[in-house]
This record gives structure tokens, sequence and C-alpha cells, in this order.
DNA sequence: CATAACCGACCAACTGGACGGTATGTTAAC
DNA sequence: GTTAACATACCGTCCAGTTGGTCGGTTATG
């Protein structure tokens, strides 16, 4: 049996989560997707909430590294590198982060770091963008397709996924 | 003591489920939230599911009532009739369609109603706006925000709100 | 008119299962 | 022989749904 690490519980748990629902997002189910007791599993997260906290964190972990790729390899894309993000996450089937859909469902408060992180980019638009509104308008609307793909409103393989996709970054090579 | 109507219970579950969370929307807080037993409640609704399905139909119908009410008032208006009355929606504390929220947690197969709706929403814009892929770019800018606030990652008392329900609306308007 | 039959709305008590978490091993590496 | 990495077996709670009944009102009947 393979050794099993708290990377590979994230992943099980967002199986688990993708295709059976928040609700059904359980301590039992997560162990036995990834072949572990529950015991086992309570050795590596303490508690539900903290697996939660850890997937939140992953997600945003990702999301932070695939804008700092982009970033690094274009100029002036403070707006570009969150839409390539978001976009790049979207299509990563493995690394789904619908822990949001999770963590909202069990306590809303363990939505804070998201919403700080919220915060620190509208910040930098802000800065760094001709037009801030337009900015966060463009940001918004990649936040809506994120969402109603996550949630399973849009279908994955729809081509507007990437019709808009080169739209947004279009609009966005526009404003910085 | 006051009757208690379907049209109640979905108000109390709505409410339950902005104090409390999606995790505990259970049919006990419900009941004991509009003053009835959990049989009581049960006789109005066979099952949670069937709850949730109500919430889910009334969010959807205020929402199409909203945009008819709107549309009624402007020519052509497809495209910001949407956008007004998600904005219209967001604002009604006491009608929020956290819905969205509950029936995720629970079963994403409750979502196949809005998944239609949405199909919907997209061909009408196809047929009435002279640039459709940027007409749902706006929509799903809306929803961005929508879900935002929903899910607390957006103040609800945020400018931003009033700020980009104008901008989006005039956009809408050069759209058609 | 009276009353029996019925019905919708509602309640209190309960059941069975699920689920988070704990307590106590067991095993293997260092 | 101590610690990390698990497993097994539980416990207590929560919760959806069931059951069996009450009560007020309406309708049908004689």
């Amino acid at each position: 049996m393979s050794k099993v690490d708290k990377e590979d519980i994230i992943r099980a748990a967002e199986e688990v989560l993708r295709e059976k629902g928040a609700r059904r997002l359980t301590l039992d189910a997560v162990a036995a997707r990834c072949g572990l007791s529950k015991g086992g599993l309570l050795h590596h997260f303490r508690s539900k909430q903290s697996l939660l906290q850890a997937m939140l964190e992953s997600a945003i972990a990702s999301e932070e590294a695939l804008a700092a790729e982009y970033a690094a390899n274009h100029e002036n894309s403070v707006l570009a590198s969150r839409i390539y993000s978001a976009f790049a996450l979207m299509q990563d089937e493995k690394q789904l982060p619908r822990a949001l859909i999770a963590a909202v469902a069990e306590d809303p408060a363990l939505l804070e770091p998201i919403k700080a992180k919220e915060a620190k980019i509208r910040a930098t638009l802000s800065e760094h963008c001709r037009d801030p509104e337009l900015a966060l308008l463009l940001i918004l609307a990649t936040r809506g397709l994120f969402l109603g793909r996550q949630f399973g409103v849009l279908d994955p393989d729809d081509p507007i996924f990437t019709q808009l996709r080169e739209r947004l970054l279009n609009l966005a090579a526009e404003l910085e």
C-alpha cells in the first residue's frame, strides 16, 4: 500500500466533493477514498474543519502560483495573470477548488482568508490599471464563469470557456 | 395562531440559511423558525429535497418577475433586464436566494432547473444582442457579484455594488 | 337541524442511520 | 523503546423521516 500524505487526502476530499456534493463530504468517505481508515485520516487532520481549511489553503496556493508564473512571463499583467490563473485552475480537474462550496456549507467563517485575498487583489488593481472599475468587472466575469463551472451550472466542455478566455485576456491587455 | 403556508416556510428556511449556514439548515430549525412542529412542516413538504426545490423555484420565479417588470418598462432590454433583476434580488434581504448554496450542498442535481434557465437566457442573448459574447460577459460579471455577496466574500455595503450596477447597465444599453 | 363521516393541518414521540470524534490497539522505522 | 503512521471499535449527537394521534372545520345524510 502506497503511503498517503496530506496532499493525497486533499485530492481525495476534492473528488468526494465533486462526486457526491458537499453534504456527503464526510470523513468516512474521504478516508475510504484514499484507502485509509478514519483514524488514519484524523491522524493527518485533527478535525473536519482543519481538513477544509487545508483544502482552501491548497486552492489559494495553487491560484497564487499560477498567477505568479504568468506574471513572471508577461510585463504589466496584474489583471491578466488573475484571469489566466482562474482559467488554469478551472481546467485542472484534479485540483478543483470545490473546497469553496464545502466551506460555505460547513462554516462561512472559513472564507475569511478568501475575503482577505480578494481585498488585496482589488487594491492592486486600483494601483495598476487605468480603469479599475472595468478591471474588477473582468475579474468578476471570470469568477462568474469559475463558479458556474464549479456549481455544475455550466457544461465544462462549453466552448464559451475558451472564447471568453481569449476575450477577457484581450480586454485585460488594453487596461494595463 | 396564524396559519402557516408554503411561502412562510420558504421564508423561514431562507432565514435559517442566512443565519446558520447551509450545514445547519435542518427541518427542525425551519419548523421552529415558523412555529411549526417537524411533522407539520413535513405535511407541507414531503421531504427536505422538496423544500429545497421549492426554495429554488421561488428564487427563480422572483428573478423572472423582476426581469419581466423591467423589460415591460424598457424597450430592447433583454440583457439589461437580467442585470437589473440580479441586482434587485441581491438587495432584497428578505428573499435572498441562498437556496443555491443549500441546494448545491445537499444535491447538485437540484440545480438542473437553473442550468436550463441559463441556457434559455443565453439563447435569447444571442438573438437580440449585437455582441452576444460581450453580453454574456456582462451577465457573468453580474453573477460574480451576486455569488460573491451570497457567499459572504463581498461586503454587502461595498460601494462597488452601486458603481458596477450603473456601469453594467450602461454597457448593456450599448449592446441592444 | 343534528350528527355522522371525513379531511386538512398540525403535533409529540420515536426510529434508524449517519457522522464527527475518541480511545485503544498494532506495526514498523529509526 | 520511542515515535509516526496507521487500524478497529466505539460513543454521543444530530437529523430526516415515520407513526399515530388531536382538533377544528366542512360536507353529506337522515
